[in-house]
DNA sequence: AATGAATGAGAGTTCATTCAT
DNA sequence: TATGAATGAACTCTCATTCAT
């Protein structure tokens, strides 16, 4: 969880103008990372980029990796507010649902270069590429499990759905977002259907023989 | 499509030999990309996995990349196939479903690494791995509308459909096939809850008013 | 003088087939030497420009360096017998002169690209080079010998006069020919005026005393 | 005139330890390249004789070539400033002549291999090659056309003159220094015969009938 | 903290030449 | 003769990282 004392000393800044200093590698990383890709990104233009010397970057961050990663975990951070915000005050699940899906879009419309990164941590650091889906996935799942408890939506076990959708939007965002330069133009169109898949894949089902002991949430198909 | 007359000549073998060696040449190719990765991949450890001189490989490929993008034009031909075999002979779409996810996910599992080189296609070269999904899709699609113009699934356009239910089967598999050290331990249970949404989410709506004009399947995107 | 058995068997073609295989290859390398250069000239694109196989070259030449050198001494041949046409059935020395540095320019107008093969020699096959301006300057040296026998101009080292006189055309041709993408608009102009200093520098000095015994040719000055 | 920023970064040293290193690259590629010729000679021998590690050279020189083309420069500086030494303090064109041919037969002799760079220039980079020529010309130019306007020599386009001027002395060079295994034995004597060409040919012309108004002297070519 | 020079392993690629057919 | 596959040494160049200041 904690990157420390990976080589050769401290990394994190004491002083005020330390951590600035930190920051603009950052973000010229970012820059750097989103544009060039992992591989191609090298760290002589990332400090070019910073303004900085060479021998800086290695001041803050232990090597190219954990650069990288730290900017993985940031971009998941970035990702979980926006969509948090963006769900916040809607009456019910169906609306969060879209409203979620219509807000990744967005935000991979914005952030095309640097949404790559993710995608390419998987290559990197594979750690970092699973925490950033599990921790969306579990506040994805949180969500769907209190839904789920308020009878708004079929029982099913919330971390695979979770997947299903995280999927669902994440191939939906390549194909009309990434694919398309960008552009948002069918966005609309492909949330509504994605929408009606999901509104009847979650739909509760007609109720048979009401059950009077619900069974633990996991288990539910047969 | 051949890429001719560049460089250092031709790359088609002539010879019944020429063709072995580059056969042998692209099987370790496949060996070490899925072992390592693109970018620690290297050339010459390909060589030495088949027992060609450096040289040769240049012989039959212009460059490390062009290998890499013959081997995934390969996987998606070997994907689509299985997928293909294990489809036929079922009854309806959801069979055909069901048949499809589970075929895909023991894919996954027997060529966990070789897998990783279609998704690594993302970065090497992004045409190649758009053609890899798009000719997916397309297969997918095809389906889908004939299963919609039996009347057995829900009318909706079927390339949006397809890249979900893609979407769901990839982040199924990345999260309980190969995030499971590949062992399909999960798969059913996974299959079993996937199936429920997609049965529910492509069944078709309750006929309300029964329309005369069925609306035209929606046109496809570009 | 002869380039006979240097390394793995007969380079001497027998067959008329051969011949012609053998001359086909020669005028590839022709084009190929003087459009790339000899570095930057492969052995693989002259045989694709001959459409011979790469192993036939070997059958006709050693070596690289020996198809060069051959192409070499075929332009001084070439180069020569032009400029001795050029010179025949002028009535003077100096017109002569006139005639020949024009005929130089248009040679190397013409087969610019070519030209360049000559120039690089110095750095392939110092031998060739040097053959080339020695056979070149011999003829020239006959030409002046005989014109100062006949008391048409200044008695001076023949050969010393001819490498300055080749000097002067060799430099006029780079500067106002070569390095004017070939074309001869000024070549007039030029030729005007080196053929002044020439006239000039090689007329007879004015007599002063009527020596009996003329001097050795070689030594003149003082 | 600066390559900057292309590809790894700044190229020019910032301490004097670096500007020391720089220089010491630079001699080795001049000791290396002389004694190999620019193709023959690699990289690592440039690091091996300055005592650099092979990523040094990098660090100076954006690519090989560029480090040639820099010796050119720099060899262009030392023959002009040769030239200018040896002429200086002559008292007429004709004595500037002669010092100068001598001087640079000196000049070849001394830096036989080095002398190579420039010949050798024209294949390398062409616009180098026709920088050295051209300041070498405009300097020489100069000259004969200050004597020219003090009446001294024949009135005639100074740039031709130079080239004509730069030929001879090159092939003489080359002929009777570089080919004689940079002895100057025959120097004196081919500089006489030479002069005597030189001297004759640039003479004023037996003025026939006194022209009041003398012509312009011709403009140089573009 | 900050700098920038120094490093050197390692990569991909080329190509003249040889060899088996 | 003619072919084209096979070879492998050699090359230039990159770049993450370390070090001295």
């Amino acid at each position: 969880m904690n990157q420390s004392s990976t080589s050769t000393a401290r990394r994190t800044p004491v002083t005020e103008r330390g951590r600035q200093a930190r920051l603009k590698l950052l973000r010229a990383a970012e820059e750097v990372f989103g544009e060039k890709g992992y591989e191609e990104a090298s760290i002589a233009e990332i400090c070019r980029t910073a303004g900085a010397a060479l021998g800086s970057f290695y001041v803050y961050f232990a090597d190219k990796k954990a650069a990288f990663v730290e900017l993985v975990d940031l971009l998941g951070h970035r990702v979980r507010r926006e969509l948090a915000t963006a769900i916040a005050d809607r009456p019910d699940r169906m609306a969060q649902e879209r409203a979620g899906l219509v807000a990744f879009f967005r935000f991979v419309a914005k952030h095309k270069k640097l949404y790559r990164i993710v995608r390419q941590a998987e290559f990197v650091d594979a750690a970092a590429f699973r925490r950033y889906y599990a921790r969306l996935a579990a506040g994805y799942a949180k969500g769907l499990g209190a839904a789920m408890d308020r009878d708004e939506v079929r029982r099913l076990d919330p971390e695979i759905v979770s997947y299903c959708l995280m999927g669902m939007g994440d191939f939906l965002g390549m194909r009309w977002v990434l694919w398309q330069d960008g552009s948002l133009a069918d966005a609309e169109r492909v949330a509504d259907t994605a929408m009606t898949l999901i509104a009847s894949g979650l739909a509760l089902p007609p109720k048979s023989a009401p059950r009077k002991q619900r069974p633990a949430r996991p288990r539910e198909p047969s």
